[in-house]
DNA sequence: GTAACTGCAAAGAGTTTGCAGGGGT
DNA sequence: ACCCCTGCAAACTCTTTGCAGTTAC
C-alpha cells in the first residue's frame, strides 16, 4: 500500500484532530507525545509536502510563526486573525463570494484561491484588554 | 516642530513614492541611495512605529518576508497576494464589504479591520509558467 | 535496489534588541 | 536635562538544508 510514513501520518492525525490553527511548534510538541523521537524539521518537512498537496493551508501571521488549518471535508471557509494575539477564528462565507471574487479578478487579473481568504481584525479578549 | 526625524522622513518619503508593496530590504535599499549611513536597524524600527500609528499597514506572506504598503488618501483597498511569487495587488471594494463584515462579526465576534483584507490567489504570470 | 523518508546539527532568512552615543528642545 | 532617536553588532525566532543512515516496496 501507498501509505504514509509512520511520522506523517502522525501529524496529519494530529492535525485532524484539532480545533484551532497551530503553528507548526505546537503540532511538533503534539506529535512528540505520540513518537518522541520524532524531530522537528521532520515535521516542518512534512507540512510543507501537506501544503503543496493541498490537504491543510498554511497562513502567515506577522510577528508570529505560521499557523495551519487542516482541510477536513468541511465547508469551505476563510480565516479571520486578531492583528494582536494573532489567534486564527474561521467564518463560514454567507455573503455573496462570486461577487468579490470577480470584481477582484477584473481589477487585478489575479485569480482567487477558495481557500485563501485572511482578514485582520481585533478579537473580543483583545479588545477588552 | 514636532518633526521626525531626517531618517523616519525619508523612509515615509520613500514609501509614498512607491507604486508596489515593498519589502523592509526594498524600502532600505531605496532610505540608502539617499541617505547611505542610514541602517537596516532604523528602516525596521520605523516600520514598526509607522504601522503602529496607522500610517503604513504590514503584510504577512508566508516564505518571505511581509511587506508593507503605505495609505495615502487613497480608497480603503484589499491585497491579493500571489501564493507563488508573493507579489501583492491591490484591490478596491465593489463588493458589499458590509455584508461582509456583518457575517464575519456574527460568526466570530472578531471585529474586521478595514485595511486587513488579503486574499491569496494566483497571478497571471504564475499561472503561465 | 531504489526512491522517498528520517534525525541531527548546522545554516539560513528575517527581524529585534542592548548598548553607547547624538540631536533637538 | 531630558527623551527620543540613531548605527552597530550580536542575538533571537522561525524555517530550511546537507548529510548519513533507514524504511517500504
Amino acid at each position: 500500500m501507498k501509505n504514509y510514513s509512520k511520522q506523517r501520518q502522525e501529524i496529519i492525525d494530529v492535525m485532524r484532530e484539532m480545533y484551532h490553527h497551530p503553528t507548526a511548534e505546537e503540532i511538533y510538541f503534539l506529535t512528540k507525545q505520540r513518537d518522541s523521537s520524532v524531530s522537528r524539521s521532520t515535521v516542518y518537512r512534512n507540512l510543507n509536502v501537506l501544503v503543496q498537496k493541498g490537504m491543510i493551508t498554511q497562513i502567515a501571521v506577522s510577528n508570529g510563526p505560521d499557523r495551519y488549518d487542516y482541510i477536513q471535508n468541511r465547508q469551505k471557509h476563510g480565516h479571520i486573525i486578531c492583528k494582536n494575539c494573532g489567534k486564527v477564528y474561521d467564518f463560514l462565507y454567507n455573503f455573496n463570494l462570486e461577487e468579490m471574487k470577480e470584481s477582484i479578478t477584473n481589477q487585478t487579473g489575479v485569480e482567487l484561491l477558495e481557500d485563501g481568504i485572511v482578514i485582520k481584525g481585533i478579537c473580543n479578549s483583545c479588545k477588552k484588554a
